[in-house]
DNA sequence: AGTTAATAGAGAAAAATTTCTCGATATAAT
DNA sequence: ATTATATCGAGAAATTTTTCTCTATTAACT
């Protein structure tokens, strides 16, 4: 049990990036310590909260002050493993595909997209922001030969399963899936659905909610 | 009180349209009944708890057969206003807002995109997938005029405030956030966070915590 | 040095959410 | 018709998450 990570409340580990978000913000503007009545206060939470979610990272703080944001970013990304860089790859060279492959952000999140597969043969060849575009036959293999860990999945839905199947045959260890799709994986697969549609979900019922 | 619709807790608001997505696809495949312990079944949830979620939408089941799916499905769209299309705007034209643009599926989730706004002029004046990339400068008096309700924010983490400020000066009601950064905005503005790193905390986590 | 104010951190309480239990009911089989 | 079975729906119980309360600690002020 010694090395065993306590596992963590979802919403805690969804407020957590929001965090730091706000922390990274404050610092650039220089200021080095921040208390949670601080980041309660301007992200409209509890304090108490924010200071129990915090405890999670194992950071202490000094009363009084607070606690140092450095410090508190670094181990908050410590703990979400964002200061390790880990490979991935993503399969699905579309519209959203093409953005992710184009946003720079995601090596702050420990993210390393190294391939990109596709079935069309437009696209295999190509290179997209540095990343290679490969045929989709070579996936398992090279998840197997490379030990991916991460595939991100941004196919159409009804392509998803199917891909799925590949990435587990080749071992991966963690989906993450943009597809509007319920995934079928064994027991010991992580999957989780960036889901577009369920953050659309809370908007529109509470924009309906609103307008009564 | 006779108007007014219940509040929904918003892991329950989270599940319907995982919920939605299982029910087109067996629609699709011919089933026209199907029972809480057959949903949660594949989805790997309580029956109960799919019991509960679907009570929220007002429907109501048939002992020993379940749930017409049909009518489940109109009904979960219903309750999230998918059914109605509402008009957007759109602003910042880059990967991800060309992305969003591509996509032809938001119809689908009761969300028009009307109008897309950037200050790159080489952007502005052109069509993207019929949708034409107005100058920023227009935004809020286009809300106002037109009497849009959600905005839809794609442009970088260090623009996401300012632009916020002009869509609420121009009257809108829901903001969807894309950029990570935690906006400030009156409290009868609706913002959802689309988190992609929201969602990525929860998968790195998970795997961190599973490669012990 | 003593006093005051702000805040961390621990534990208790409250609230929200999930899971369990059970009676009622519709369907199918005998 | 009777019986067996699957499932809904309501309420209770358990669990999880959030909020409250209090004490100890640190820093600034007098
Ligand atoms: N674009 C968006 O803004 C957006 C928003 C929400 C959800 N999504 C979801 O993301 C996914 C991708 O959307 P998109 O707009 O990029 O679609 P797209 O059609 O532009 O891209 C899909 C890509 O997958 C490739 N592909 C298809 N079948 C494949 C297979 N069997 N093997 C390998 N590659 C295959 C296609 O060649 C194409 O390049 C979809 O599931 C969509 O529902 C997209
Ligand atoms: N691309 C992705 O996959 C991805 C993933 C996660 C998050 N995001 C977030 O989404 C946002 C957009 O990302 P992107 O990759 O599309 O960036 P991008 O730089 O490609 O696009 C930003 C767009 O916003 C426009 N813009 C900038 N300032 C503006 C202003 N003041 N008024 C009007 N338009 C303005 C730019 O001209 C550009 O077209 C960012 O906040 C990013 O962090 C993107």
């Amino acid at each position: 049990m010694i090395n065993e990570l306590k596992s963590v409340p979802e919403p805690t580990l969804r407020r957590l990036p929001v965090y730091l978000h706000y922390l990274k913000d404050i610092y650039k503007a220089g200021k080095s310590e921040v208390s949670t009545t601080n980041i309660a206060g301007e992200l409209k939470l509890d304090p108490t909260q924010v200071r129990k979610d915090l405890a999670y990272t194992g950071i202490a703080g000094k009363p009084k002050v607070g606690y140092d944001v450095e410090v508190l970013i670094s181990t908050i990304e410590d703990f979400l493993n964002w200061n390790n860089l880990t490979d991935a790859f993503l399969v699905g060279v579309g519209n959203l595909g093409m953005a992710i492959l184009g946003y720079n952000g995601f090596k702050k999140y420990g993210l390393n997209i190294i391939a990109a597969f596709d079935n069309d043969p437009a696209k295999i060849g190509r290179e997209i922001h540095n990343v290679p575009v490969l045929p989709i036959e070579k996936l398992s293999d090279l998840i197997k030969r490379m030990h991916i860990h991460i595939g991100i999945l941004t196919v159409p839905a009804t392509e998803a399963q199917k891909i799925t199947a590949l990435m587990i045959q080749g071992g991966i260890e963690a989906i993450w899936n943009f597809a509007p799709a319920s995934l079928k994986v064994p027991e010991e697969i992580v999957v989780e659905n960036a889901g577009f549609t369920t953050s659309l979900a809370v908007l529109t019922r509470k924009l309906a909610e609103k307008l009564k």
